[in-house]
DNA sequence: GTTTTGGAATCAATCGATTGCACTAAAGAG
DNA sequence: CTCTTTAGTGCAATCGATTGATTCCAAAAC
């Protein structure tokens, strides 16, 4: 009896609810309310199914049940590219929580192009997903496709690049507010000349960077000088370079500077270095991003961490919670606060 | 009778093969293999029934037929970080193939820590893929995790960081004769003492690429010299500038460079810019993975294309095959081509 | 006129888990 | 000693697509 009890088990690739229910004499359904504890089961009987499930390693069946409860237990993700930091990160956050819950993640790349991300709508509807979670490409005006997935019914939360003329929930960080941070710690750490690189002014984020700095600096009674503020397009490294040779040059006699990316801020420091200008003595600096080699570099960059994690976490908790709700959810509009990170290359009161 | 038929569609959440059979007063089975264009159905019906299914919006339910099946239709990716321009690529190449061929990616990143290895099987396992696509993590040291995979029966395919004990499919790239060709370009360009930028030598990659150059060397007539070799732990563009900037301290002479990884060419570009010293005219340069960036600089950065792309869409497509020859498939170990590429910082001989 | 043949479509079972309803037995109420 | 509860299970239908076996029907063959 054993024995073919085994042999069934080896013959068929997984064990089904229906094994264990032959190995104890009771039925299916009586299986599959003592796994998921319903109240009806006694605790002998649960006790029982356990351990045989455990016994023959049984694995439940996603497959099955999405089929029978109309879900895929899988939430659809589109983002621009895995080739960014952030994005990872936010990856990663929704990765937890969605598996925390019994989600799967489906994951798409953008590559910023609209076609592509039409695409990817297509291949997340066509799977199944139980709702989609993206970041919006930089090339995407028209929003029919993202309408569709709102008119399949299925919940639809953006977070970085959104919109806020779908009607989805949306989670972003507040970047005025990191920049508000970042440039009254330097005020704190005695800085009255800061200099600020930012990027276009049309980008939101980059406006609102910009105000955060000239607003921590009116609050502190400090005057806005025009020519501490470089604006260059992409804010990397060279970029930084440049800057930081200008300023030099026509000699600013700045003692701080808030750039609006780390790239440009190492930029910054690398010049200083060649110039025998100390980090943070003489000039110190905070960067935007918290990317991972700020860390790792001398000075340690001082940063505004975007909170890329939890803006992950987030998206994926309201994309549970409208589910939960079904139909009449209601939209959320998410800002995180980003934290200041403090590293040597900012810190003049050496106590920290 | 339309709107009933409306009204019906309207209530369930998607059209089934029930509701277009409905319609046409056939029975589903008919639907089914009218969809599929099986012969033993006229052509008339098959018309019919795709008018229908079109006009009514039927989506076909991957989900019923991978439980019938007993197949997801999901290939699972574990890739150690999204965050590395090449997984993004090789992500990209194997979405490409696999949603040609009906195939959705559940992608997992493993942040190159064992534990999240073994928590990501569980969970493909758990989300039934049909096969499992990875690139080991660094801290992977016991294999049970992956022997799992292939006792369950389950096409196991490796890519970039393979394990040759595990009865695996893989695919690499061949880092030698990247190298290789990487090193005689530049002997052909001119160039007579050539350094070499390595990683730590228990790498393979980074031993492969150093017997690559010294070949190459060798097959020119050309010595090699040991002090031209510059070695650090990541090479990354602080250890380019460091290099250089010990190769020019002492007087070595060099006039070409082949660095293995692009960081560090560009840092020891900047070091040349900064001393006046023409790239390519007095020193030619290759680097090695063709990171987005080489084709931005100025001057744009000569280097050896990893094929990640390829690597990914050959990864998918092994994982294919193993799925169509079942049990008894044959194991590959690809070895791709790496691709020269030329750009301005290593053309002295300016015909391009 | 009857049988054969073959094209076209239907029937019914299946994949594995879930769940409303029915059912049994034992316990408690009157 | 009936009648109602209630705890503990089982039955059977369902989710949507698929497929081997079967039926139906008309045209062709005998």
């Amino acid at each position: 009896m054993q024995t073919i009890a085994q042999n069934t088990i080896m013959l068929r690739s997984q064990p089904t609810i229906h094994d264990i229910a032959k190995e104890l004499n009771v039925s299916p359904s009586t299986v599959s309310r003592a796994l998921k504890d319903h109240p009806r089961i006694s605790k002998r009987t649960k006790a029982a199914v356990k351990e045989v499930a455990h016994r023959i390693n049984y694995k439940h069946n996603n497959i099955a049940s999405a089929l029978r409860a109309g879900k895929s237990y899988m939430l659809g993700v589109i983002i621009p590219t895995a080739n960014r930091t952030f994005f990872g990160n936010v990856l990663r956050g929704i990765e937890q929580v969605a598996s925390q819950n019994g989600y799967n993640v489906l994951i798409t790349q953008s590559n910023d192009l609209v076609e592509t991300e039409i695409k990817n709508i297509d291949t997340l509807l066509q799977a199944h997903v139980d709702g989609v979670i993206l970041s919006i490409a930089k090339s995407t005006q028209n929003l029919d496709h993202l309408k569709r997935v709102k008119a399949s019914g299925l919940p639809l939360v953006l977070f970085d690049r959104i919109n806020e003329n779908l009607g989805a929930s949306t989670v972003v960080i507040d970047d005025y507010q990191g920049a508000y941070t970042a440039t009254r710690h330097l005020i704190e750490q005695g800085c009255r000349r800061i200099a600020h690189f930012t990027g276009p002014k049309h980008i939101n984020i980059y406006k609102y960077r910009l105000s955060g700095y000239r607003e921590a600096l009116a609050d502190a009674g400090l005057p806005f000088d025009q020519e501490l503020v470089l604006q260059s397009q992409d804010l990397r490294l060279e970029d930084g370079r440049r800057h930081m040779q200008e300023l030099l040059e026509k000699g600013m006699g700045v003692d701080g500077l808030f750039a609006a990316s780390d790239y440009s801020a190492m930029g910054a420091i690398q010049v200083c270095k060649e110039h025998s200008i100390s980090v943070p003595s003489d000039l110190a600096v905070v960067g935007f991003m918290n990317e991972p080699f700020t860390e790792f570099v001398e000075p340690g960059l001082s940063t505004i961490d975007q909170c890329s994690e939890e803006m992950g976490r987030l998206a994926a908790e309201i994309f549970l919670e409208q589910i939960e709700k079904g139909k009449d959810y209601t939209l959320r509009q998410s800002v995180l606060m980003p934290k200041l990170i403090q590293r040597t290359s900012s810190l003049k009161n050496k106590i920290v």
